[in-house]
DNA sequence: TCCCTGCCTGACAACGATGTCCGCACTCTA
DNA sequence: TAGAGTGCGGACATCGTTGTCAGGCAGGGA
């Protein structure tokens, strides 16, 4: 009857409790967690009474119950867009290694670039009390995240800022950069770049296009709209924007473009119409085998994990001493020359 | 004096719980984890009531003592080698596509290579009691998982086989499909076939050389100790093998490459020595702009996201009954004919 | 008018671990 | 040898949530 009142219904598997190693080592319930935990106060002889019983029932402590009453989690959540995207393997691993000097377990998660999965990924780690969150935003709007900044959990944003909500932040100079590509580009001779870029509304896609804006227009060039293109980085869209530009009445002689997704995939448009005329490229983001292409790719290159290591430092700090002030870093990009942004006009 | 007894010594934020919550609403605890819940017998004044309640402090449910309570965390983990290898990107999204079907939270974790950190980081992971666990093995020895599996925690190995210890297994054909590859540069004229591969010992390794023996020993060549070389896929390992193969007195006139990893660092070497006789090449995995690279790669091409997808639904499969039988599947590899596979042999 | 059914609601114990505090046994010193 | 100090072990409350169960209240039938 009563036997199993208020035990749940399924429990599943079943494992020994510090309880069960006590009465198996004879010993008392704090005695066991003293010797779990590594305190002082504990015989050799006991200690090794209740090991042997730990290593016999196979014991492990159980974090959720522990989490409970020492309000604190040591762990922290990494929120990133696509974790198939190589972009954010160095900034995770450059996290990884900071949490891992701070005795903290990482957990990373991906949004699959949607708005709703982030916020309930998001929602998720916090339901979970994760000491802090990384969150490279993919949601426009992160006021959800407001009762859990206030009520303790340290976040600090990557990549991009937040929208609607004030908060550490660590970016890259994506207009910098943009700027230094195109005018990379008309140094060597270029009037007739095109730029294509991710979706507008997301902040690297936004500053990058205003970098564009701003090299050109320093160089009293016209920015002509039908050499913009901003949207999805679909191959099939980055496609078309790509051909349309190329094949116009009055066609570009470079390019650039507003993220690796895009650059791959006009390097292989380029690739596909390689008798026709050379067309120059700077592409923002660096990536694998670049420089083995031909011609290379010239590329504006972030420091991804110069970005992971700058948040997470960030996200310690805040962690120790929530009374910070928030702040807004901004990393450098270099322009890395390997040949295809130096190639001359060709009419 | 007894105020604060009991009280951890610093409760990080504060936040306000289900009592909080009930008090501002003026109902009991438990009508307040009903409206949590969704569970039905209340009514629409009430429940309204207490979600201005919830809204009006930041209430979030403390899912460690939800845990704790129902002994389920609907949370899986992923440890996989290395985050930013690109191999593993698919595998990810796909594990966690299946894991989002089931209502469940993926975890991922990377171990760097590193037998300590896997085991480190699968036993953190337990201690969190995650409901099942997917394991890239790094390490060699997976007794430590023992007591956790019989404890109930659902474990799969993907794309390499646990050492010393029984369980469901997802690999990939690597016997079959170096076999394939090397097969296709005999069938194009090669007699000197050289091998670099990743460290033996682990099973991914040993298997994709054992195949590579297969293969010459079906065509009745020679497998000579100078054209086999495993270790590290670190460059200058890599690089020095191939250097060794290219420019022995007896120098091979094809390669088969071991991963990803080696097959990039050749690619390079080959293009270094460009003027030189063209080496043919087939590399195993395959990797983005394979296809662009002159000549472009062929490549013997895992299905990752397949490893992820039937590695996942078997997790799922064990957790609702994990009675069954371990099983082991072996995912068929592909041949992709680019180019660079066909070229003939050269002296 | 009274009882009974059925629906809401809330009191209470329990999940597993840890902090506090008390008590015991021992050692060291006067 | 007694008193004080020290080291060690254990009882108990507590963290926030959920399952159980019983009480209260309204409505309908006798």
């Amino acid at each position: 009857m009563t036997l199993t009142a208020g035990r749940p219904p399924a429990r599943y598997g079943s494992r020994p409790t510090m309880k069960d190693v006590a009465s198996r080592a004879g010993v008392g319930l704090k005695t066991v967690s003293r010797v779990v935990n590594g305190e002082p106060g504990v015989t050799a002889g006991t200690r090794r009474r209740v090991q042997e019983a730990i290593d016999a029932l196979g014991f492990r402590r159980n974090d959720s119950a522990r989490v409970l009453r020492k309000g604190r989690t040591a762990t922290v959540g990494l929120i990133l867009e696509d974790l198939a995207d190589p972009f954010y393997g160095p900034l995770s691993r450059a996290v990884e290694e900071v949490a891992r000097a701070h005795d903290t377990l990482l957990i990373n998660g991906s949004s699959a670039h949607d708005a709703n999965r982030e916020r309930e990924l998001a929602l998720a780690l916090c339901a979970r009390r994760v000491d802090g969150l990384l969150v490279v935003p993919a949601g426009t709007d992160h006021r959800y995240l407001e009762p859990e900044m206030r009520a303790g959990i340290a976040t600090v944003f990557v990549d991009r800022p937040a929208r609607a909500v004030e908060a550490d932040t660590v970016l890259s100079d994506n207009h910098g950069g943009a700027r230094a590509g195109v005018a990379h580009l008309i140094a060597h001779g270029h009037r007739r770049i095109g730029y294509i870029g991710d979706v507008p509304g997301i902040h690297t896609s936004d500053e990058r296009l205003r970098g564009y804006r701003t090299a050109m227009e320093e160089a009293g060039l016209p920015v002509r709209p039908d050499r913009v293109s901003v949207g999805s980085t679909a191959p099939q869209r980055v496609r078309r924007a790509a051909e349309e530009m190329l094949d116009g009445p009055d066609p570009v002689t470079a390019l650039l473009t507003g993220n690796n997704r895009v650059t791959v995939t006009v390097v292989r448009v380029l690739a596909e119409r390689q008798p026709h005329r050379p067309v120059a490229l700077v592409g923002f983001d660096d990536f694998e085998l670049a420089d083995l292409l031909r011609p290379a790719v010239t590329v504006v290159a972030q420091d991804p994990a110069g970005l992971g290591r700058v948040a997470a430092q960030r996200l310690f700090a805040r962690m120790a001493q929530a009374e910070l002030e928030p702040s807004v870093v901004e990393l450098p990009t270099r322009l890395v020359v390997r040949g295809s942004g130096e190639l001359p006009p060709v009419d």
